[in-house]
DNA sequence: AAAGTGACTGTTA
DNA sequence: TTAACAGCCACTT
């Protein structure tokens, strides 16, 4: 059971710092899985069924928004709580500031553009 | 085994 | 800026 992309995209997951959020497809990235972001969001959809141990809060679209399943209808706000008490804050559209608050694991360059 | 589904993402309009 | 399409790969039926 439990094949060994969810066993790694788990481990990435639980490395999120507090306060910070990472977007499926940089967990796949990750976890050594580019391209397979859906399966980030499979495995994550199980996680919370089966277990609690790891920060699936931390874990957002590309949108810099909460994606949830219909199945799972209002634990949208379940997670944009426990987001904002990690002191993450949402815009007015209900988006998150992924320029502040991605979870960024590689050294940028953060494009001096140009000379001011 | 084939077809359908999905907590996604990037491109195009 | 948002909306719609296609691509993507694993899981379920």
């Amino acid at each position: 059971m439990t094949s060994n992309f969810y066993d790694r995209i788990y481990e990435i997951v639980r490395q999120i710092p507090e306060g910070r959020v990472a977007t499926y497809g940089q967990v796949a990235e990750l976890a050594n899985l580019a391209g397979k972001a859906r399966v980030v969001g499979y495995a994550l959809y199980r996680v919370d069924m089966q277990t609690l141990d790891i920060p699936w809060q931390r874990v957002v679209n590309a949108k810099g928004e909460v994606s949830l399943s219909p199945l799972r209808f209002g634990t949208d706000y379940l997670q944009r709580s426990l987001l904002e008490r990690e002191g993450i804050n949402f815009s007015a559209a209900g988006k998150i500031d992924l320029r502040k608050y991605r979870w960024q694991t590689e050294p940028d360059v953060t494009t001096p553009d140009a000379d001011a």
